[in-house]
DNA sequence: TTGCAAATACGATATTAATCGTATTTTAGC
DNA sequence: GCTAAAATACGATTAATATCGTATTTGCAA
């Protein structure tokens, strides 16, 4: 097992992750499930998968029974960042406004997305 | 040479991508030498790559010259919109306020930059 | 016009990610 | 204890990306 830092989840492993938060703990056949529901996929692969995040340190488990129960082991709101601040550098010039206009723009996000949304902002720029 | 649709453009065709949006054509030697600053990569594969992106339809070129001139062939704001769509229904549940409040929660976005998605949000609060 | 520097074309390989078949292990229920 | 169903382990393969060496082409400058 390699240490849990560092490694970016590729697409797939997000999926599973994202199950995973979600869920908390859950089976390999529970996050195969989920996934089967939107994906055309085969179980081992779902297993592999899921062994190598483990070799990679992206998820705990608990191999005390049978069947074995995964836990994501890296942070759901820190990898999103980590994720949307590399967006913003590689595509928006580093400029976190410009993506957020390419995000809200042309959207249905309703005034009480909008509303929540000032309302950081405004106690973001109360902290500066 | 293949249709322009549908084909998302990988990491590295991104980063090919984004210094053509920024000078709207360039040379295989220019973009080379804007990825080498940041990248350890060869002039070649550079050139493969910007290649195989013509095929796919992600660029287009000149060829009447020795010196081979390249365009996108993609629009800039479409491209970061699907990107944005896509990152926010796999990574924030469908919810672009999600997404824009993890962005900036990190808490490293400047002053002027809030000052800029306040004025957005006033603007689209507006239209509502 | 010819040679050479710089560019492109092309093929092969390396790397990484994803997939799945088969072997092995585990354990609940008989 | 045995066995069968369900789970894991593992190896191999496929597929997609990225990389780069070498061959060929191009056109300017001498």
């Amino acid at each position: 097992m390699e240490k849990n830092n560092q490694h970016k989840p590729t697409e797939s492993e997000l999926e599973i992750l994202a199950v995973l938060w979600d869920r908390e703990e859950a089976t390999v056949r529970t996050v195969h499930e989920e996934l089967a529901k939107t994906k055309d996929v085969g179980y081992t692969t779902t297993l592999k998968l899921m062994q190598i995040m483990h070799d990679k340190g992206l998820l705990t488990r608990d191999t005390s029974k049978k069947t074995h129960v995964y836990i994501a082991a890296i942070d759901k709101e820190k990898t999103q960042t980590q994720i949307v601040n590399k967006l913003v550098n590689k595509l928006f010039a580093g400029s976190p406004a410009e993506m957020v206009l390419q995000a809200l723009g042309g959207n249905k996000t309703t005034k009480e997305e909008l509303q929540k949304i000032e309302d950081l902002i405004t106690t973001l720029k109360q902290k500066k």
